[in-house]
DNA sequence: TTGAAAGCGCTAACAT
DNA sequence: ATGTTAGCGCTTTCAA
């Protein structure tokens, strides 16, 4: 077994109670015993059982995240950010990935609660009442989906929405084409959200489609359906989606930007290799993980009386696919 | 507090260890009161506690992984499959991302130990001896390195590239150029060592470049270097390299298989995406990831005698951007 | 400022 | 087949 409490203070000749104290209330024991005891520790390389610690005070010194599909990279950028933080702030953490299942997520949610002292669930597609019931269990942070009483990192999709639609416009197109994805996902309500009130300021004419698998073939199927839409720009609702119809315009032989103007959502890694580079909204995703620790690190010891929800800001990158519409 | 053995005890008329029993040893009880007892925790929605229970039996029920970076789809694609496989053996998952520091590898490693029964070190920058030294604090299992003593799962590298030599000579291929990723990796030398064997036995000429950084930028600094060197086809060392030099290619107006033929190594998804989409090879990132948690749990209940080294197999897939050379 | 002792939730002897 | 009891490694009263 590996060296415990009572090895090191017998090596200090202290009482075990000393060595806790020294290790966790330094205030609480004389300078000198105290250095005494943390030599021991390092000689021995004790380390704390965290186990037994958080037997008897309640607090783990673990969190989770549980997240829909970890080959998403939009999932493990939060996860990556999420997992620093925490480690910054001598947490642990455990991850899930609940394959895009509602169901998974409420029981990976209750599998860990007992071993962790909250969860960070990334953009559950669990109902509002389902969400609710699991944050009873545990100490619950949402990222991307907005419930209240419940802490939130949200980013601003709407907001990257909206300004790709000014961008458009600005641009001179008129008439736009919007390639949905999953019509319940709060990313796809959010976005569409701010598309509708850019297209309503602006007065411009929205082909309104799908909605399409957020996938490569969703897009390739999307693009015929928007080209004979006679559109001069197609939004699409994530980069993959969009890199779909950038496949399927050239294969059938228009030109991008030249005869229509595409854009993404993510700005994924190959959304800036792929040529022509596209145009695309990049999601603060370091940012809102890092948000999200720091939330339920606050939420942890609090009273529990205002759930803040922080909005973390998109931005538009503006590339290769889009330039005025022939005329 | 959350519901205890005690509370489901009380409930069932019966003592904790006759609980205790009911849910780990229920041959150990009658059936009638393993029934009561069983009614008892799901009434209370009784868990029972890990730590608690880890604390007596030195076993936790969780598993480790310490990757080099999670923004890598070559490192989650392995830890989705860890997750999964883990998840399914009823062992929680802690993640780590070490950021390419050596160091930091070591370090993690150790923080977990105590809250795991083992962990995955995934292609770790340690030196043999500090991987022997991180493997006496706990079980370990190596992913893409080699150590005598240690249990690993390997992908087939070598065997990767030798194919990719393979398929060039026999389209006509003559004089190759190699961009290396860093030198000091494994996967580098695997690759390399691959490479070797198959242009010693096909006699054709080998023009070796680098090390350059396993980056885009890397493959744009690359193709100037591989163009120079008259070669008509340059195999690089990852997916990613092999992206940049298409750019670069591309600005340069050398076309693509036409003029100079062009492999990556890998298979991001980006690499199918493209146009003409790369010929490549697919790592079994998924595969190697379920056989690291088979060999660390047949570990743990082995007698550390003989630590297998199992070996996933690589898969050449021919895409657009290798043809036979112009002639 | 320190030590002795109780106990967190659970399992594993040891009794019965 | 079941109950009693002694810890697992640690923190935290309570006393000294």
């Amino acid at each position: 077994m590996a060296v415990t409490i009572r090895d090191v203070a017998r090596r200090a000749h202290v009482s075990v109670a000393t060595v806790s104290r020294a290790l966790t209330s330094p205030e609480l024991v004389r300078p000198e015993t105290r250095t005494r005891v943390l030599a021991a520790a390092t000689e021995l390389g004790y380390q704390p059982n965290r186990a037994a610690r958080g037997l008897i005070t309640g607090k783990t010194g673990n969190i989770g995240i549980v997240v829909p599909d970890l080959d998403n990279p939009f999932f493990t950028g939060v996860l990556k950010a999420v997992q620093a933080r925490a480690m910054q702030a001598d947490y642990a953490v455990f991850v899930a990935d609940s394959d895009e299942d509602p169901v998974a997520e409420a029981k990976l949610v209750h599998a860990m609660a007992k071993q962790v002292d909250g969860v960070v669930l990334c953009a559950p597609g669990l109902e509002d009442s389902q969400v609710r019931e699991v944050a009873g269990v545990t100490s619950l942070v949402l990222l991307n989906r907005r419930l209240p009483g419940v802490p939130a990192a949200l980013m601003d999709s709407a907001g990257g929405m909206h300004a790709v639609i000014d961008h458009l416009v600005a641009l001179g197109h008129r008439r736009i084409a919007y390639l949905n994805g999953p019509r319940t996902s709060w990313s796809n309500q959010e976005r569409r959200r701010g598309l509708m009130t850019a297209v309503a300021k602006h007065g411009v004419d929205l082909v309104d489609l799908g909605p399409f698998a957020p996938r490569f073939e969703g897009g390739l199927q999307a693009a015929d359906l928007a080209l004979a839409a006679a559109t001069t720009a197609i939004v699409a609702y994530n980069d993959i989606m969009a890199l779909g119809v950038l496949a399927r315009l050239r294969d059938r032989g228009v030109s991008v930007p030249g005869d229509v103007s595409v854009t993404g959502f993510d700005d994924l890694t190959y959304a800036s290799l792929c040529s022509p580079a596209l145009t695309t909204v990049a999601m603060p995703v370091a940012q809102a993980g890092r948000t999200a620790v720091n939330l339920l690190l606050d939420w942890l010891d609090s009273d529990h009386t205002d759930a803040p929800q922080i909005m973390a800001e998109t931005q538009l990158i503006v590339r290769g696919t889009t330039t005025p519409p022939k005329r």
